[in-house]
RNA sequence: GGAGGGGUGGCAGAGUGGUCGAAUGCACCGGUCUUGAAAACCGGAGUCCGGUAACCCCGGACCGCGGGUUCGAAUCCCGCCCCCUCCGCCA
């Protein structure tokens, strides 16, 4: 959500950004509704301290026995008036939020029109036979076939040492993040729709996400939601920032709009595991954070191995909370082409002030604080990127040592034919 | 699933229609006293919206959330959310 004070301050500025994206649409409506909220709302509060003062003067008459009538019956007209006003006004208020919501977050100046691609790093491999795709590999410790029978299209069964493998794998990355000062954590992925608005994917995404009718429940696509919410409704103590989370949790798509895309293998499924790292900071703080957060990433995937590339994300990619955004995308050796694995925002207070989360100087006032987030690792499209880069000609795979040490298999057999 | 109890300021905890934004205690900040500290005493302190350029000042709102009754609601009524206790069930 942005800040009603600047958009009414600097209403060009804030248009100029907006159009940037494409998302000025409601704009206008945003403004004036936000002036017809001002005009009604002195009105109805100079009622108000109209009845604050005859209700003094009604308490002192009775205290001293004296009759009130004709000022409660006086009282009773404005007490009319002030119910009209107040519902007038409640009408605009919520006209103004749902027009607000509607507006995404100001890019930052820097963010790019079109994705572009910062940088390529390691080397992808130079196979000397025809690469397996991660299916291939995997035979049925993919098991595609049976998640289909159980659950449709885009859910599979993770079997035998794969599941070994992502849990080595999970273990070695929230032991990498505890180390750069993140909390893990395993949150609910069952959330209530507010926790969605707060974290911008409402109203903005919602065919893709499950809801559960019977429970007005949401089943979270990141478990960004639910890290975002960890602090919503507080008041945080400067000096304790920044705090850091890495959350651990299913997460879950509807893919609506995306058949017929990708739909060989686990690249695209309705669910799947993700370790997720999550920045509540100052908002000075913020750029920097991020560029944190990116280098985590980074680093995550050299140690893994895999050749990849950083792509800074153009403005129509950006998502309604982003102010900007970067997506790390690894080298497939199946495709020939790099595909995304992970991906950091910058939200600035875009999520912060949907759900109050704030920050305290030292003897200051509360002022909004900055949100950010990034994959740390997005658990099957990592596998498959581990897959496929790490095979070798006998369909067998080579896993790094990071993950070896910390319980994976040092080579996957060959998947039986 | 059944039966009860409860949500008030940082915490504890009064308040059941009328100067209540809210007693009191603790914690906190400032001051007096003291060689210093403690104790004691005095004072201060919440959040949000608007008037404003303004951290002074003025008005308004906020006692879980949203409605209703009333001249007037923390107090009465309705709906929702949350917490706790007991029973049942259960990974």
């Amino acid at each position: 959500m942005l800040d009603l004070k600047r958009l009414r301050s600097e209403p060009e500025v804030v248009r100029a950004a907006l159009e940037r994206r494409g998302g000025a649409a409601s704009l206008n409506r945003v403004i004036e509704l936000d002036q017809q909220r001002r005009a009604l709302l002195p009105e109805l509060e100079a009622l108000r301290a109209e009845q604050n003062a005859a209700n003094e003067a009604i308490s002192a008459a009775k205290a001293s026995g004296e009759s009130a009538d004709g000022q409660i019956a006086a009282m009773s007209e404005v007490a009319a008036r002030a119910k009209a006003l107040e519902a007038e006004l409640h009408g605009a208020e919520a006209e103004l939020d749902e027009a607000l919501a509607l507006l995404p977050n100001l890019p930052e100046d820097d963010a790019p029109a079109e994705d572009t691609v910062l940088r390529e790093c390691g080397e992808p491999a130079d196979f000397a036979f025809d690469p397996r795709d991660h299916l291939d590999l995997s035979g049925e410790r993919i098991d595609i076939e049976r998640g289909a029978r159980l659950s449709g299209a885009r859910f599979a069964y993770l079997r035998g040492e794969l599941v070994m493998l992502e849990l080595a794998l999970v273990r070695w990355t929230l032991e990498l993040l505890g180390g750069h000062g993140f909390e893990p954590v395993i949150p609910p992925v069952l959330v209530r729709e507010e926790a969605l608005r707060g974290t911008g994917f409402l109203p903005d995404t919602e065919q893709q996400i499950y809801r559960l009718a019977d429970d007005d429940l949401y089943l979270v696509g990141t478990s960004e939601v639910a890290l975002a919410s960890l602090h919503a409704d507080e008041i945080l103590e400067a000096e304790k920032l920044p705090l850091r989370y890495a959350g651990f949790s299913p997460c879950f798509r509807r893919e609506a709009g995306s058949a017929g895309r990708d739909t060989r293998g686990i690249f695209r499924v309705h669910q799947f595991d993700k370790v997720e790292m999550f920045s509540f900071v100052a908002p000075e703080a913020a750029t920097e954070e991020h560029l944190r957060l990116l280098a985590i990433e980074e680093q995550i995937l050299t140690a893994l191995g895999l050749p990849y590339r950083v792509v800074d994300i153009g403005l129509d990619d950006l998502g309604a909370s982003a102010a900007r955004k970067f997506d790390c995308e690894a080298w497939l050796p199946s495709q020939q082409r790099y595909r995304e694995l992970t991906s950091t925002s910058n939200t600035s207070d875009f999520q912060a002030r949907r759900l109050a989360i704030r920050m305290r100087r030292e003897g200051g006032k509360p002022e909004l604080l900055a949100t950010l987030n990034g994959t740390a690792v997005a658990v099957g499209r990592t596998i498959i990127a581990l897959l496929e880069n790490g095979q070798q000609a006998d369909g067998s795979v080579v896993i790094p040592q990071c993950l070896v040490d910390c319980g994976a298999a040092a080579v996957l057999p060959p998947a039986e034919a």
